[in-house]
RNA sequence: GCCGAUGUGGCGGAAUGGUAGACGCACUUGACUCAAAAUCAAGCGGGAAACCGUAGGGGUUCGAGUCCCCUCAUCGGCACCA
């Protein structure tokens, strides 16, 4: 590790005033020159690898990119100084539409765009004083990290993970491409909130529902409540039965959640998009079908899901219940989704709501089969459907069974006896859409050739780079579909003419395994160097909840494919996740251009300075929660700091002398320095700020009391010195080496102190003292006082007295340092 | 509709079941100043008081902002998923 001493400057004559510009930019100067920051993987101490989510390269850090940077930053330095080797690194998360878009508008290269905002932002990073290691720093857009995701893509697809299908699929009319089903929100693309339309298209996917049932358990990794919640909700695990009727078209199979319903199904409804429909559909229905499944097909899911009122059309044809032999009707309705289960289903209207609203409307019979729990039989024209549990009734053998969900497994065991009936668990989740027709990302390494069909590139021929100077379409179609240049390769199996896949992937492929490049960013035997496995897992990583599902999920999956290709043996990516809130504009709403609310970071350092920002950002809120920004509000940490600099170099203040003595002064420090460690370890930044305000103002009142100069008052002020560092890293520095640190080398590198638990505690404590529950006083008692003498105390308080006057004492509670209850009647 | 989170002064918020409102903003008053800013000092939930106060109602407990049940409000996620 680089420990090279940073150099005081003690030359230059001290300002009056606290003045933050010049003295910032002298450390970060100073700290990058050094080193500082440089992680070393053979340093001391026990590794600790803590991330924040990169950025992408959009132009400017805003607000937010320091909201969720600065705690995270102060705590990666707490951790630094307690003696754990710390890696906190940074990189740029730079694929994307944006870098397109903005290529289209000036007439640019996305390259260019992208690497000159990546040199700006950075630069934006080192003002906020981090101390990420710079040298380990790469963008997703380098062939050296995107060759990477190519060779990732052909191992999964070599591992059957990676495949190419025809399907309906979301595609994004204004953004040109394909989308993940998790890139549609109500209906509309994530990015661009353009209506989502469905085509019929030959796309790649990656078989994430083969981990779907892992991916549910979360035992390896500790995340918040509510993102395992959102996983699990997303992933959508639904155990039933898959059920075979017969029809004139051959068997169909639907799937079910309620076989316990079975001989309650009175029809069949297929999907519009459904393999089958064509075939089952009779002569004289074919027009109104037809018709049916065109309208369908036009229709967006935000419009099929306006409609309030059930659609749908008769095809003619009968199924055949597997029980009861019965012929059910088959209909075509677009309340059954193609993607879901099998596209069919069986229709039980006596007890599922859907069903229920489509039979009312269309006339269709409703037969009951569950009855509630001493419940009446249900009217022959039900005004609602039951869906709860109960008996089984009008089932023949299976009546007087318990219905419900909790027996499934028993109803299924018997259906599958009789051979109608298959256990099976559905999944919500959906296999990972994964290219799209743009330019701006990584290149599928395939290529298509007229005798083999699609064939991998050879893994020596990656990375099959992006090239270089394109021209955008003025229609913005992806310009890797026109040049020739580009797409003209050979087939690495006969060596014959072939053509690229201009298709790029996803760019949640870059995020989704970048914890791992860290580790060895120049590596160019695989995606990261295995020798450097030992630093894994990321002990702390931090983001926005808006990638709960996306990117978590998604780099998840990765984490666990890699693990069983033999390259980790982490079953987690992250084994601790914490998400801050958002910061908002003063209004209250989210910050916008349009809405004229954005506050601008670089704004705030010039006039505040960046500790300021940063000890502001930790104070607003609690961290996880976010809020508004109060501009009126950095008052407060401004006006601290330089608390702080006078507190350490101004003379004597002027004010009234205080009685404080050196417990007092040591108990303040020392309980201050216990809460900023706790506070640290529970990620509670608001309250840290808050401790080390009270502190000064302690501090400042020491300065007027006999402690000032002292060897108590030596010791609180570097102890001070130490716990601002984290926090405030440019002023702690300052103070440090004014203070004569600099043999010691840099503040950042000093050792956290340790709590003096005795100085720590308090011998007498305040308590208050309750009347039947109702505070009526306080008494002054060792903190070890016994029962008695705390009795004795708080029975002398003449308010005590008043209100214990003429009743019986029924109990007395005393809780040490706590307490004291006198209950009376 | 389903799932979840959150409701505390004018505002942001603090509080292992143990003196509710730490810390800060804003505000008020005073000192300094010709004046203002900055700084320093003091005050700051309601009420004259008894007392009342953590969205509302119940409960557990010696004691509830905190635990349990119900209701309301706001926010977030999912949403015809069979």
């Amino acid at each position: 590790m680089t420990t090279e001493p940073t150099k005081p400057n003690i030359t230059e004559p001290r300002p009056e005033r606290y003045n933050p510009h010049a003295t910032e930019q002298k450390w970060q100067d100073s700290w990058e020159k050094s080193g500082l920051y440089t992680f070393d993987e053979n340093g001391k101490g026990e590794k600790y690898y803590a991330m924040t989510m990169f950025p992408y390269p959009s132009g400017n850090l805003h607000i937010g990119h320091w909201y969720a940077n600065v705690a995270p930053d102060a705590r990666a330095r707490w951790m630094r100084m307690r003696g754990y080797n710390v890696l906190f690194p940074m990189a740029f998360d730079a694929f994307g539409l944006p870098a397109e878009n903005a290529a289209i508008k000036n007439k640019t290269d996305p390259a260019v765009w992208t690497y000159k905002n990546i040199e700006y932002m950075t630069g934006q990073f080192k003002r906020m004083g981090t101390m990420i290691d710079w040298s380990r720093k790469f963008a997703t857009s380098d062939p050296e990290y995107y060759r990477w995701n190519q060779w990732f893509f052909i191992e999964f697809w070599k591992r059957g993970l990676v495949y190419k299908k025809d399907g309906f699929v979301n595609w994004c009319p204004q953004d040109q491409t394909v989308l993940a089903n998790e890139q549609v929100v109500n209906g509309h693309c994530e990015r661009c909130g353009a209506p989502v339309e469905k085509r019929n298209l030959s796309q790649w996917y990656m078989k994430i529902t083969d981990y779907a049932d892992e991916l549910l358990d979360f035992s390896h990794t500790d995340m918040p409540e509510k993102v395992r919640l959102m996983q699990t909700n997303w992933i959508g695990k639904s155990v039933g039965a898959e059920v075979t009727f017969g029809t004139p078209a051959g068997p169909e199979t639907v799937f079910t959640t309620r076989p316990d319903t079975l001989i309650g199904a009175t029809f069949l409804v297929l999907a519009p998009e459904h393999a089958k429909v064509k075939a089952l559909t009779t002569e004289e229905q074919q027009g109104a079908v037809t018709a049916y499944v065109a309208a369908a097909g036009r229709k967006t899911d935000v419009e099929r899901q306006q409609e309030g009122e059930k659609t749908g059309v008769f095809t003619g044809s009968f199924a055949t219940h597997p029980i009861t032999g019965h012929q059910l009707p088959i209909w075509v309705a677009d309340y059954v989704l193609v993607t879901y289960g099998t596209g069919s289903i069986m229709a039980v209207p006596a007890h599922d709501e859907r069903d229920f609203a489509f039979a009312k409307k269309f006339d269709l019979p409703i037969k009951e089969v569950i009855r509630p729990e001493g419940g009446g039989a249900m009217p022959q024209d039900p005004e609602e459907p039951y869906t709860g549990e109960g008996q089984i009734v009008n089932s023949g053998e299976f009546d007087g069974l318990p219905g419900g969900k909790a027996s499934i497994a028993a109803i299924v065991a018997k259906l599958e006896e009789k051979g109608v009936a298959k256990a099976k668990t559905t999944y919500r989740l959906r296999d990972w859409l994964f290219a799209r027709q743009r330019y701006w990302g990584t290149p599928i390494p395939f290529v298509h050739c007229e005798k083999c069909g699609l064939q991998p590139v050879a893994q020596d021929q990656l990375p099959v780079k992006l090239p270089d100077h394109v021209t955008f379409e003025a229609n913005g179609q992806s310009p890797l579909k026109n040049n020739r240049e580009w797409l003209a390769t050979t087939c690495p199996n006969c060596g014959g003419p072939a053509e690229r896949d201009t298709d790029t992937m996803d760019t949640f492929v870059d995020s989704s395994w970048y914890m791992y490049r860290y580790l060895s960013p120049h590596y160019h035997d695989g995606p990261f160097d295995p020798s450097k496995a030992n630093l894994l897992p990321v002990d702390l990583y931090t983001g926005g909840i808006e990638h709960a599902i996306l990117h978590l999920l998604y780099s998840r999956f990765w984490t666990k494919v890699m693990r069983d290709m033999g390259l980790t043996d982490q079953h987690e990516p992250f084994a601790r996740l914490r998400n801050q809130g958002m910061i908002l504009g003063e209004d209250g709403e989210k910050m916008s251009k349009s809405r004229g609310n954005v506050v601008d970071p670089d704004d705030l350092v010039r006039e505040y300075g960046a500790d300021t920002v940063r000890s502001f950002l930790m104070f607003i809120a609690p961290w996880e929660l976010g809020g508004p920004w109060d501009s009126q509000g950095i008052n407060g940490p401004s006006k601290w700091l330089s608390r702080v600099w006078n507190l350490f170099f101004e003379e004597k203040v002027a004010g009234p002398e205080e009685k404080l003595t050196d417990a007092e002064v040591r108990y303040a420090v020392h309980s201050t320095l216990k809460k900023v460690g706790d506070d640290f370890g529970r990620m509670s930044f608001n309250t840290i700020i808050a401790a080390l305000m009270e502190l000064t103002n302690t501090l400042v009142k020491a300065k007027r009391s006999p402690v000032y100069g002292t060897p108590v008052w030596e010791e609180a002020l570097s102890i001070f010195n130490l716990m601002l560092a984290p926090v405030v890293p440019h002023i702690a520095e300052e103070l440090y080496q004014q203070r004569g640190g600099g043999q010691q080398g840099s503040v950042h590198t000093a050792s956290w102190p340790t709590v003096d638990e005795a100085a720590a505690t308090r011998d007498t404590v305040t308590i208050g003292v309750q009347v039947s529950g109702k505070v009526r006083g306080e008494v002054n008692i060792s903190r070890t006082a016994t029962q008695e003498e705390a009795l004795a105390a708080a029975k002398a308080l003449p308010d005590v007295q008043r209100f214990t006057e003429g009743k019986t004492v029924v109990k007395e509670i005393y809780v040490a340092g706590r307490i004291i209850n006198i209950v009376v009647r």
